[in-house]
RNA sequence: GGCCCGGUAGUUUAGUUGGUUAGAAUGCCGCCCUGUCACGGCGGAGGUCAGGGGUUCAAGUCCCCUUCGGGUCGCCA
């Protein structure tokens, strides 16, 4: 093995262009590809700029520098000095930024040879995600997974420039903290200090954010760790990073329009992408009744629609007892789609059931005629009815679902999204944000049969429902919003609650006394007696913002270092059992492994 | 916890109704090659068909269990 020793690296080797012709450099990087000519080397070299062609001339240089060419493999880690020469016309790569030019090796060092590497590091490969986690290193040497990473570090700067100068604070709260019963299950450390005492890793700052409030920092954020012990999904990981901010003496508009500045400022700066603003603010209420989903994809139509008016009085049963139940049915427009195969619509049915729908019916206006399995129980006048109601014309199809309110509009809600993807409706390069804003301040809990916070509960109900917190909780809605991008909620804040009185009252109609609420918040309380300004604030999550900047359809590709589905990770092996004398310390007396505990 | 999909050389995979020695591409190794850029030519090595059990004259293929991975519902204030 060879040093860097009276070698120091000038260039990298992806930024050389014609300007540099005659240029005396030295690289260092890896070798990505050779091309063995015999008595011409052919070296691609990589670095984390790009790569360039080196070339190894037997004719024109030592010996002793080609012999060593010979032996070099992918993945040795080299450095090079020598010319920077332009190409003759024939031999110029016009795909790639360096190929006019290639640098012709004078002296070459290997600083490391490398064992061959488990799969190709190059973009756009197809491999076990396992292997590329094993390997993680290796797979951020690829090109995008490096454009991933250092995207995400331009984003983070562009935040915290951002929000330095708007007069923001960055102030770090504790990763040990007070374990929050409410919400997500909380990760634990055990205290050796405290035996039998456990700390909380915190699901996100919350508290110690409003607390700076009524400290008197007026203008909080941070870029910080959160973390949250659930199941893991495409777009979840047990430890996440969320842009955190909080401030004092503002309304709903002042939050909102500064989201919008940055996000636009965002965008531009890190991926030269134009975003409008102001966005497109949706009611909780139209989002759920028009797209089935509280973070509708805007990108495309196809809304749902009520067509109970039309199908009620008739001898289908289906329909009649869901109706007669307080039930609805809805539909959405599929256009050009009347010819979908049957063996499709049965996939359909099952589609749906996912989503608690008991099935899916429709009505195909085919050019021979209607197709529909209740086509029996209707008039040829109602379905005109129906496809002058939705629009529908001859081609077009109706998926159809009868059930409860949230059952109907969740599952066509789904179904939409579905439809888009497979019709090919969706403009890959659109940006459509939007604000949802009047969450409920409630959702029921059919598993606890007791009212549970939607967003938190310190989020502060709208003046004018406060009179229904305790009468009517599920009409209460709430000081809410999330931003949506694309149907995928990238943030969600509120305004929260500053006053002790309706604090208590809150917690109240959670079913929580005064002594439950205390024992769980009390310093919250406590401080909250000390002169609290209105405040609030928002959370965005930093991993799925990336992910979608960078068009990925995982966070993983956005995280250095992530976890697969079961919270492993499979470079490190984490997580691990422990030693017993490490339990003994912390008070801890046996470790079951998940096959015992069964 | 439920549902769906998957596991065959280092990697990506083919493998029909169960039937000879599990085939290919790429990577790897060796030799040759002075203008390639997915270089090329010739030759070679490389397999616990995820693991276990069962059915069968015969299992990569059928059945059961286990395990690992991905997606998803629940869950995620």
């Amino acid at each position: 093995m060879e040093t860097l020793q009276g070698m120091k690296r000038t260039h990298h080797a992806g930024t050389l262009r014609k300007a540099d012709i005659d240029t005396e450099v030295v690289l260092a990087g890896w070798v990505s590809r050779r091309r063995d000519h015999g008595g011409l080397i052919f070296v691609d070299m990589r670095d984390r700029s790009g790569f360039v062609q080196v070339v190894f001339d037997e004719a024109a240089m030592n010996e002793g520098t080609f012999h060593k060419a010979e032996s070099l493999r992918n993945e040795f880690c080299i450095a090079v000095r020598g010319k920077v020469r332009g190409r003759s016309e024939d031999t110029i790569n016009p795909n790639i930024e360096t190929g006019e030019v290639e640098v012709v090796c004078e002296e070459l060092r290997i600083l490391n040879k490398a064992k061959t590497p488990p799969f190709y590091i190059q973009d756009g490969i197809d491999v076990d995600e396992t292997v590329r986690m094993k390997y993680r290193y290796l797979d951020l040497r690829r090109p995008e997974m490096q454009k991933n990473i250092i995207l995400r570090h331009r984003v983070t700067k562009i935040m915290r420039d951002f929000f330095d100068s708007e007069g923001f604070l960055e102030i770090e709260t504790p990763m040990l903290c007070k374990s929050t019963p409410e919400g997500a299950r909380d990760f634990l450390v055990p205290s050796r200090l405290n035996p039998g005492e456990f700390y909380a890793l915190p699901q996100s700052p919350q508290i110690f954010k409003q607390i700076l409030q009524v400290a008197g920092f007026e203008k909080y954020f941070q870029i910080v760790r959160c973390f949250r012990d659930e199941d893991l999904r495409a777009d979840r990981q047990p430890e996440f990073t969320q842009l955190d901010i909080e401030m004092s003496f503002l309304d709903q508009d002042t939050i909102l329009s500064l989201m919008e500045r940055m996000t636009q400022k965002l965008f531009k700066e890190a991926i030269g992408a134009e975003v409008k603003i102001p966005f497109e603010r949706m009611t909780w209420d139209t989002a759920m009744d028009t797209y089935g989903s509280d973070k509708p994809d805007l990108r495309f139509d196809m809304p749902l629609m009520d067509i109970s008016e039309h199908v009620k009085d008739s001898e289908f049963k289906v329909f009649n007892a869901v109706l007669g139940n307080g039930g609805m049915v809805k539909c959405i427009k599929v256009d050009g789609y009347a010819d979908i195969p049957r063996r499709r619509l049965d996939d359909l049915v099952k589609f749906v059931q996912i989503y608690g729908a008991k099935g899916l019916a429709w009505i195909q206006y085919a050019e021979e005629g209607i197709k529909s399995p209740f086509k029996k129980f209707y008039s040829d006048e109602t379905f005109a009815k129906i496809a002058e109601a939705t629009g529908a014309k001859t081609g077009d199809l109706l998926l159809v679902v009868a059930d409860k309110r949230l059952v109907v509009d969740t599952a066509l809600g789904q179904l939409r999204l579905e439809m888009a993807k497979e019709r090919g409706l969706i403009d890959p390069d659109a940006l459509r944000f939007l604000w949802v804003v009047d969450f409920p301040m409630y959702e029921w809990s059919e598993e606890e049969k007791r009212w549970k916070a939607m967003h938190h509960p310190f989020t502060s109900p709208r003046d004018e429902d406060i009179e229904f917190l305790k009468s009517d909780p599920g009409r209460v809605k709430a000081n809410a919003y999330d931003m949506v991008l694309n149907g995928v909620e990238i943030g969600g804040g509120s305004l929260r609650i500053y006053n002790a009185d309706l604090q208590e009252k809150v917690f109240e109609s959670l079913g929580l006394t005064y002594e439950q609420a205390y024992e769980k918040f009390g310093f919250m309380m406590d401080a909250f007696e000390y002169g609290t300004p209105p405040h609030g604030g928002i959370a965005f999550g930093l991993d799925r913002l990336v992910m979608l900047m960078a068009k990925r359809d995982s966070i993983r590709d956005v995280i250095a270092f992530p976890k697969n589905q079961s919270a492993r990770d499979v470079m490190s092996s984490a997580p691990s059992t422990v030693d017993e004398k490490q339990l003994r310390e912390l008070s801890i007396r046996t470790a079951v492994k998940k096959k015992e505990a069964k």
